[in-house]
DNA sequence: TCTGAATACTGACCTAGCCTCACTATATGA
DNA sequence: TCATATAGTGAGGCTAGGTCAGTATTCAGA
């Protein structure tokens, strides 16, 4: 019984979150932008002036190497700009551009407008319900990330 | 505030979306099996006996052409068989082996080892609302398949 | 009965988003 | 000074999708 109803929310879980990263991608497409991208700008413009690949891979949850590529791709649309840490030479700092800057409010009202188009049939409270049972699971024993 | 709330919502859920599927993989992957297979195989057992390329890809909500490549996958490992539609010949008939009907068993263990694994912090009754929660959710307007 | 439109599948090719492995450059502790 | 560790990246692979175009078949209507 349970055991059926355990499944049948993995199930129900993966399909939801499926759906939702189509939307999000939707709503993102517009300003040129990936998912990943959108996610990893939101990183770098919380991390204030300048973060590590290292720390934006950990924060993305992403091996170094895969942080790589993403900036590489918003470096490329001129949104963000790699500049060598003063205090060590092996790694760079990723800060936003002035463009960057600028979009953000934008990927900002994407993604609410993504949120609120999935979870506009929640009410708040149950949003608020269910934002806290996500926060409690932790699957596979990983430390959660931040973002 | 509410606002807030949903952007969060949206992070946490694609969070814990991301952290289910390596679950799922991780243990999927001794069977030789990718998330996508192991679905698609579930869909194909539930069908009874043959299932159409179409009818199967509306089910995974993907495209026919993909269900194409991972149908490929499956018969190639031997677990199911295409077979013509005697009753349309442009169509063909997606069924189960005898080995792809021993190793469901193995994938619903499987399946159900992941959703414990990742739900197994809640409580049954937190399992079942969230459950409930997630079938309200229907972003972007899209009908919701099965699996 | 013939024909044009629709349907079912698939070959060729593309993308996002990850990964590992091996490499260079730099830093650091003994 | 020198071994080892760390930061980033090139090369290349994989899953899980997608599009576009083409073939084979079915079917509705003239």
């Amino acid at each position: 019984m349970t055991d059926a109803t355990t499944a049948r929310l993995a199930d129900a879980f993966m399909h939801v979150a499926k759906r939702m990263r189509g939307c999000w991608m939707q709503q993102l497409a517009p300003l040129g932008l990936t998912p990943g991208q959108g996610r990893a700008l939101g990183v770098v413009a919380r991390a204030g002036d300048g973060i590590r690949m290292a720390e934006l891979a950990s924060r993305l949850d992403i091996v170094p190497r895969s942080a790589t590529s993403v900036v590489d791709g918003l470096e490329e649309a001129g949104l963000v700009l790699r500049r060598p840490d003063p205090g060590d030479r092996r790694s760079m700092l990723v800060g936003l551009t002035e463009a960057g800057r600028l979009l953000l409010t934008r990927i900002d009202d994407a993604k609410r407008g993504a949120a609120e188009e999935m979870f506009g049939a929640l009410e708040p409270a149950e949003r608020e319900q269910l934002l806290a049972v996500l926060l409690r699971l932790d699957p596979c024993g990983k430390p959660a990330g931040s973002i």
